[in-house]
DNA sequence: TTATGATAATCGGAAATACCAATTAAGTTC
DNA sequence: GAACTTAATTGGTATTTCCGATTATCATAA
C-alpha cells in the first residue's frame, strides 16, 4: 500500500489555499517558508501527482490538487472533532458549535435558543453567523459553519437536511384595511400593487409567493424591503400588505402596531424549516440534539 | 488548538482493536510491538483519554476508545480514498471497489456486472462478496466492504442508500399444475403447505410473504431452501410452488424445467433493489456511476 | 540599465521523533 | 515452580522535521 500523506502536511496544503502565498501560510501553520514549501513538495511526492503548478514566481493549484483540498478539510475536520471528541471524554455537547441562520428566521430564535441550549447543555459553545442562504451553505461547504437554519425547499447541493417544522405565513394589514377582506384573504379585495415583499436575495419573498399563491400576481408592489421590521414599518404606515411569518409575529413584530395579521389564501401557506448539514461530517448526534431543541421554538414542530 | 493525533498512531488502535493483542497488531502494521505500544501511549495522551483499559496483563477498550475506533477508522478510510484518488489522477473509477451481495441477487447479476464494468471502467478492480444483509452491513460498517448490494426494504442502520429498481416476484409451478391456478394467482387453489420458501436468513423470504400477500398463510410449507436453485428443484419435482425473482429467471434458472412463472397476487408483488454505503464516504462518484451501471441489469430501473 | 523587493526553492545542521532489540514485570499454563 | 505469554520500559540508533541562511527568479522602481 502507498504511504498515506501526513496530516501536517495536509494542514499545510489547507493554508496555502486559504492564503495563496508560502509565507502568509506558513505564518498561519506557525512554521517557516522553508518547512511548508518542502511539506507541500513532500506531498506531492507522496500523492505522485502535481498539486500547484508553478509559474517561477508564482503559483496556482491544479484542478486536481483543488479536489485534494476539498478532500484534506473533510480529513483534518474529522481528525479535529476527534480530538475534541476524546478531549471532552466522549461528551458530544462540548466545544463550539458554529450554525448558520437566515435574516428571517435569525432574529426570531437565537435569543431563545441561546438561552435554552445553554441551561441544556452548558458547556456547548454556540456561535451564530446570521447571512443570505448562498453565503452561508458556501461556508458550511468550506468548513467555516457547522449548520444551518434554513427554509425549505430549497436546494441544498450535495448537503444533507432535516425538516423541523413548519412557519405558517401571515398577511400583515392594518386594522382599519382588514374589515372587508374576509379569511382566507380575497386578494382581489386588496389595491393593485399593494403588496410589499422581501428583496429578492431572501428567499423568503419566493416561499410566500409560491405558498400563499401569488404568483406573478400584480398585486405585488415592486419596492423591496431589506427586513421583515422595514415591511412591518410599511404596513403600518398603510402604504399596503405583506407577508410575516408565524415566528415573527409570536416573537412580537407587531407589538406597538395597528396591524392584524390574517389567514392568506393557500391550503398549506406556510414554510419549512430544516437544519442543513454536511454529509461527511462526524457528528451527527451533536447536530440531531440541537435540531431537538430548535424544533420545540417553531410554530409548528414536525420533527420525528 | 490542541494537537491533532497522527494518522500512524491512529492505525496503530486499528490494528490493536482489531487483533486485540499488541504482538499481532504489531505484525499487522510492520512495526514492532514496543513502537506500536509507545504508539498507543502516545495517542492517550495527545487526545488526553484513557482508550483502553489495562488490567495488568491484558487488556480492554474503553466506550470512548470504541468510539474513537470507529471515527479513527472513518479518518483513514478517507485518507486512503485521497491517496488513491491523487494516484489515479482524479479519475474516480480507478483502484479496488468491494462490493458485497445477497444470495438471492449476486448469481443473476454479477456475471453481466462485471462485463460491463470491465468494458466501461478497465481500471476498475471489483471484489464482490456474497453474504446475508446482516453480515454484509457490519462489514460495510468496519470498513471491509465499500458498498451493498441489497433487497430493500431493509433496516441499514445509518448508512444512504439509493434505490436502483424493482424485481417483480413470480409464483413458479410446475406446468401441469399451473392450468387451473389463473392469474394473479389465487393462493386458495394450492394445496396448504405446498409454498417453498428460504431460511429465514435470507431477507427474500419477508420480501416475498410481504409484497405477495401471504402473511402467516397455511400454504406455506416450513421446510425451508438454502437457495434460490434450491427451490426451483422442489417445483421441478412436483412437491409444491415457490417465488423466485424475475431477475433469476431471466438468467435462466428455470431452464431446463418444466416450471412456469405466474403473476402473483399483490399490487406490486416486487422488492427493490439498493445500493447502500456508508454517510461518510468520499467515493460518491464512483458508487454512483457502479449504481447507474447496476440499474440497467435490474428487470424494472427506477433510479433517477 | 541597474537597484530593490518579493517570491519560492534549496541547503546544511540542529533538534525532535520514531523505531528497534533487549529487558523487565506480571500473569497463565502445564 | 518452570516455561510461556503478554504489555511496558529502557537505551541507543536512525530517521525525520524543522529552521535559518542562501539562492534563483521575477516585477518594479529608480
Amino acid at each position: 500500500m502507498s504511504k498515506l500523506p501526513s496530516l501536517k502536511n495536509l494542514s499545510y496544503l489547507l493554508a496555502l489555499h486559504q492564503e495563496q502565498n508560502f509565507n502568509r501560510a506558513a505564518a498561519e501553520c506557525n512554521v517557516s517558508q522553508s518547512t511548508l514549501s518542502s511539506g507541500i513538495q513532500n506531498l506531492e511526492e507522496q500523492l505522485g501527482c502535481q498539486l500547484i503548478e508553478r509559474d517561477h514566481k508564482s503559483f496556482l493549484f491544479t484542478a486536481l490538487g483543488e479536489e485534494i483540498v476539498e478532500r484534506a478539510r473533510q480529513i483534518l475536520s474529522a481528525a479535529e472533532e476527534l480530538s475534541h471528541y476524546a478531549q471532552g471524554q466522549g461528551n458530544v455537547m462540548e466545544g463550539p458549535l458554529r450554525l448558520g441562520v437566515i435574516p428571517t428566521i435569525a432574529p426570531f430564535i437565537i435569543g431563545q435558543l441561546s438561552k435554552q441550549l445553554q441551561d441544556a447543555y452548558p458547556k456547548l459553545l454556540l456561535q451564530i453567523s446570521e447571512d443570505t442562504t448562498q453565503n452561508l451553505l458556501l461556508r458550511l461547504k468550506n468548513g467555516e459553519l457547522d449548520i444551518l437554519l434554513l427554509a425549505l425547499p430549497m436546494d441544498i447541493q450535495g448537503n444533507q437536511k432535516w425538516v423541523l417544522g413548519r412557519d405558517p405565513f401571515k398577511l400583515v394589514v392594518h386594522k382599519e384595511l382588514a374589515d372587508n377582506l374576509g379569511e382566507p384573504v380575497d386578494y382581489d379585495k386588496l389595491p393593485d400593487r399593494s403588496i410589499f415583499l422581501l428583496e429578492k436575495e431572501h428567499c423568503m419573498t419566493g416561499h410566500a409567493v409560491a405558498a400563499c399563491q401569488l404568483t406573478d400576481s400584480i398585486k405585488m408592489n415592486p419596492f423591496t424591503a431589506t427586513s421583515l421590521h422595514s415591511l412591518v414599518q410599511m404596513a403600518d404606515a398603510r402604504l399596503g400588505a405583506t407577508f410575516i411569518p408565524q415566528m415573527a409575529i409570536d416573537q412580537g413584530i407587531l407589538s406597538n402596531t395597528d396591524l392584524v395579521p390574517l389567514k392568506p389564501t393557500g391550503q398549506e401557506a406556510s414554510r419549512d424549516i430544516g437544519l442543513v448539514y454536511r454529509p461527511t461530517t462526524s457528528r451527527r448526534q451533536t447536530f440531531r440534539k440541537v435540531a431537538e431543541e430548535i424544533a420545540q421554538l417553531l410554530p409548528i414542530n414536525t420533527l420525528r
